[in-house]
Parts: C-alpha cells; structure tokens; sequence
DNA sequence: TATTGTTATACTCTATAACTATA
DNA sequence: TATAGTTATAGAGTATAACAATA
C-alpha cells in the first residue's frame, strides 16, 4: 500500500529556528487557549484585563492604542467582558464622548486565578528544562523579540488592524 | 491628556516563556510570509510543496496524512498549486479513485528559490545571536517540540480538522 | 473639522456535511 | 460498506466604512 513510497531524508524544517518558533508558537497558544478555556477566558481576553488593571480608568481607545489593536475591535472586546461582568464602562470625567473603563470585584479574583492558572502552564511548557536553560531561553527569546522590534507584553496576533490609519 | 494615568509595573508577560513563544512565533509566521510572497508562494503552499518533493507519486489522501490535514483542505492547497502549473495531478497506477501528484519543472525551480529565501530570512531571525547561542536556542526549541509532542516540521497551524474522523 | 464609540457590511477561513466514482 | 476526491454551505473572525455624539 505504501510500499512504493521512498522514505527520503528527514524534513530540514524541524531544524529551522524559524520554523521551529512558529511551529512551537502557534502550538503554545493554542494550549494556552485550552488551558485558560475552564475559567471561561480566551487568551486575548485575558491579555485585556491584565491591561485594564495596570491602570483602570482609561478610555477604550487608549486601551486599544496600547494593545494596538484597532477601536472596533476594542468594542467587541469590551462588550464580551461587560457580558460577563468583568468591566463597567463608566462615564469619563473629562470627555463625554469616551467611556471610563473598570474592572468589576469579580475581574480581579478571576484574574488572580487567571494568573496562577499561567504559572502552572509555563510549568508544563518548560518541564523539560532545568532551571539554568529556562532562564537562557528566556532570554534568548527575549533577545530575539527586541530584535525584531516587537514591544513587551503586547501579542501581534491580536494587532491586525492598521490604528494608525484613521476612518476615512 | 494622560496625566491621570498612573504608570505602574511593566506586564509581566514579557517574562514568561510561554507569552514570548507566542508571541515570536506569530511575528516569525506573519514575517515570513510577507518574505515568500514575493515568489507568490505562501507559507502553506511552500511546506506543501516540501514534502511532495520528498516524494513524488503520492496520493492527495497520504499527503494530507503526512501533513495531518483534512482531505478537504488538501483539495483546496492541490487547486492552487496546479492552478500555479506547480503541481500535476494524474492517475494512481494502482488505485483509480485516486490522484498521483507530481511537481513540475517549474516547481522545483521555486521550490529552490524558497528554500534560499528561508535560508535568508533564517538568518535575519536570528541575526542578534552568535553562533553558540545559535546552537543552543535551536536545541532548547527542539526540547521542548519533542515534549510537547510536536511531529518534527509538521506545523499545527495546518492541522485544524480532525482528520481521524470520517465523513459522518 | 477631528475624535470616541458604535454598528453594518463584506471578505476570508475553517468546519461539516454530502455527493461521485471507485474499491 | 468503506475510501479518494470534490463540492456546497454555514459559521467564526477580520477589515472597512459609515454614523451619532461630542470635542
């Protein structure tokens, strides 16, 4: 049935930093996805919160100008959280148009175990390394982002829209 | 504007291996697209492409197989090789039902092509590393593909259909 | 005239099912 | 009855434009 199949060498990809990031990437998130998914979460929800608590109060469109994400998007975003009561868009104090962003009582208890449920998962992502390479990848990939220009914290899968373009 | 905002820890997801995979992975993805485009390959296409290379005569069943796709995408990859005169589909010696598929002359052609474009863009990913840190950040992300169960250059991001269920 | 939030629409991707021709 | 390839349809996600209220 496969008996006329050659096996050739091995695929050269598998040894590509590139491919190998992608590939680990891509699988990384999506067990994160999964990982998250019990607490009702998904990965770009949860990457909002942790925002809006480093400084609750902004507007939506501040919120997105740091996530750089486009303001549509932000109101999808901020109506899944208010739904599940997560944030309250409360009126801002100096311009009527924008909306005033906070997190319910109920956000930081989910995010706090929002947050022990990522320590657990990095755990599983880098069972496999003693405590010596963990910290050498680190900072590898660390050095890696810098190089390609990627700001902290901020996920470009998450980025897609062009912000600095206006409506037009 | 921004005076009542207070400025307070950076995110710590920058710290975290698991934020940092997924992050560059993305960016690695969505970058080396945009560097294959130019041969109007994309990323899919060209690992496609790969691995008929490693062996011509395959039916489009095995393939999606060996790349742990749906049949129906597969379909979808195959018009757009052959749509490109990259790809032939004829018949199966053995098997009436099926397509052997084949790359043509100009496939191979491309198909080189790509590969030094990836050798190029290999090498601008990671440009900030010496060649020690090379050897050894690959080596880590091998480490941890192998754990996490990841097939040598089989990227998941192709693998979305569950190609163990039948049509039902 | 520009900006904030919102809504509507179109477009792309993916998932699922169903069909045909063979086995 | 099962499998290879194909096609069609529905759903999720994203991009773009347009609108009302306010600056």
């Amino acid at each position: 049935m496969a008996a006329d199949i050659p096996q050739l060498a091995p695929t050269p990809l598998a040894g590509r930093a590139g491919f190998l990031l992608s590939q680990l990437g891509f699988h990384t998130a999506q067990r994160f996805a999964e990982h998250l998914a019990p607490l009702g979460l998904q990965p770009k929800h949860f990457g909002l919160l942790m925002h809006v608590s480093r400084g609750e109060g902004r507007s939506q469109q501040q919120l997105a100008d740091a996530l750089a994400i486009h303001r549509n998007v932000m109101v999808g975003l901020m109506d899944d959280l208010e739904d599940r009561g997560l944030t309250e868009r409360r009126r801002h104090p100096s311009d009527r148009r924008a909306h005033a962003v906070y997190l319910t009582a109920a956000a930081h208890g989910l995010l706090a175990r929002a947050q022990r449920s990522a320590d657990t998962f990095e755990a599983e992502v880098l069972a496999p390394l003693d405590e010596a390479d963990r910290t050498h990848l680190i900072a590898l990939l660390q050095r890696l982002a810098e190089h390609a220009g990627l700001p902290a914290g901020i996920h470009p899968g998450l980025q897609r829209a062009d912000s600095q373009a206006a409506d037009r």
